[in-house]
DNA sequence: CAGTGGTCTAGACCACTGG
DNA sequence: CAGTGGTCTAGACCACTGC
């Protein structure tokens, strides 16, 4: 799992080649082989820095740097690989843009973690309507229900299993300033969360991410939403503290961790009395 | 307008000054001031590719290139501020990533439009449920008012305008597959578009923001929206053709171009029942 | 002060597009 | 085939952080 080896393919030719290779001279990187053009728009080749990023996405994946770790230095990694600076810099900062790393200058290059993140909330885009952002409430959180279940079709769709695999179902409330403001159907792998339960998520103090990454090495990454407006049937508004005439904003998300797999589900009801989902559109 | 000459200031002592630069020496970029720091913390320098960035905004914002041109090769601009090739890259690798640019590898560089794009409507997160891509249904539009009015405080607030000034407001539907889905209310600041009528939008094929782009200079750059939950007034929801019971969302918009000057803004009234807004979360 | 990321340069070569 | 953006390198220096 340490020294890795490769060789740029661009102008190998005259550059490494009479030198040897530290370890071992195998490619561990991809050589850009001009394939034949198929139908299909396929890319050709592929950047070396795109591969660097791969490699750098598989050593996270497995684990090699953990969330918040510091990972190695620009200089150190283009030693490893056999590359320039710059071309792991192109790599990392790429995956920076991604909010995957994190670079802090004079310090070094981080793994992203849910847990001390200046913003609780990544993925949280509800905002209250006075953009008071100074008074950032900390919510209250009740846990309604944790169980295991089967997968009902939309479920398994989403979390790429088969109907009727073992699923996680949780449900809470988010209140803000004591108002009820949030109720949350999630729906977890059941081989992945194995061993959750209400109490121990009652017990963690942060958000339920930075839980996930601490107590089961699950690591969200990124996300979809899909929002419609709804009216929320006799238990929900129960729960939301409203009548079923008040609308609420329904927003499902599927949450991906490294290599786009697909490991939570949920639909969140969110009460717009006083607050807005914020979007920015580039 | 045209030549415009500077000097790096990072290695300057050693590189440039015995050169002379080509037709003047004024230094037409900022210095980079070791300015004392404030007891903000503003950033106490800038970097040369951000100075370039400002420089190329600046030209945009002049309307030196038009939405749809192409912009001078890296070649050219790195002779024209005097600097690398990589720093200019920099430059326009930020404005391609804010959308502002468009780079095609083997063609240039060109300046952002909303006409002929791929996607007509960028801005737009509304799907079909059925990700259904391959028939994107093109919109049927319907103008219902097209008139002068006087700001809201509201609208006067977005649109950084003072109470009471001059606005254009419009109002219209529009439908996708025959079904009506969209009820939009749009407030323009009267100066900047003045000459607007109903007439000369229906006449205009392609989306508004094209329209607005060539009838009058004004090139929507980015937005921000703020999505809640709500049930139409009668008039709204006849125009909807649904009832006051049905839950909609309402996406309020308003929309910038260069500068951050606010140039729009518009409440849209989305009919969710067969259609979503799409959100993807990083 | 050493070490990290951040900026800048100059030059080489590659991939792609259009005439 | 010329011209454009895209990749890669090697080396210099700057700004920031922490010890």
């Amino acid at each position: 799992m340490s020294a890795q080896i490769k060789s740029s393919t661009q102008t190998i030719d005259e550059k490494i080649q009479p030198i040897e290779l530290k370890s071992n001279s195998k490619y561990s990187l991809q050589a850009r082989i001009e394939a034949p053009k198929t139908s299909a728009n396929l890319p050709s080749f592929s950047p070396l820095y795109q591969q660097i990023k791969e490699l750098l996405l598989q050593s996270l994946q497995l684990g090699e740097w953990q969330p918040g770790d510091v990972i190695p230095s620009e200089m150190d990694l283009a030693e490893r690989f056999q590359v320039s600076q710059g071309t792991v810099r192109k790599a990392i900062d790429e995956l920076a843009g991604d909010n995957i790393l994190i670079r802090r200058q004079g310090v070094g290059t981080f793994v992203a973690t849910h847990l001390e993140e200046r913003v609780q909330y990544r993925f949280l885009k509800l905002m209250p309507d006075s953009e008071d952002l100074s008074t950032k409430p900390s919510a209250e959180r009740r846990i309604i229900a944790c169980k295991q279940t089967c997968a009902s079709a939309e479920v398994a769709k989403a979390l790429g299993l088969t109907k009727d695999e073992d699923v996680l179902c949780l449900r809470r409330v988010l209140a803000f300033s004591g108002i009820a403001t949030i109720l949350e159907d999630i729906w977890l792998p059941g081989h992945s969360f194995a061993g959750l339960t209400a109490e121990r998520l009652r017990d963690y103090q942060g958000p339920m991410y930075a839980f996930f990454e601490s107590a089961f090495g699950v690591k969200m990454v990124k996300a979809q939403e899909r929002i419609k407006a709804l009216l929320p049937d006799p238990v929900q508004a129960k729960l939301l503290e409203i009548s079923t005439n008040t609308p609420v904003l329904s927003v499902e998300r599927t949450a991906f961790t490294y290599n786009n797999t697909p490991m939570e589900f949920r639909q969140g009801l969110y009460l717009t009395a006083d607050c807005h989902y914020r979007n920015e559109l580039n």
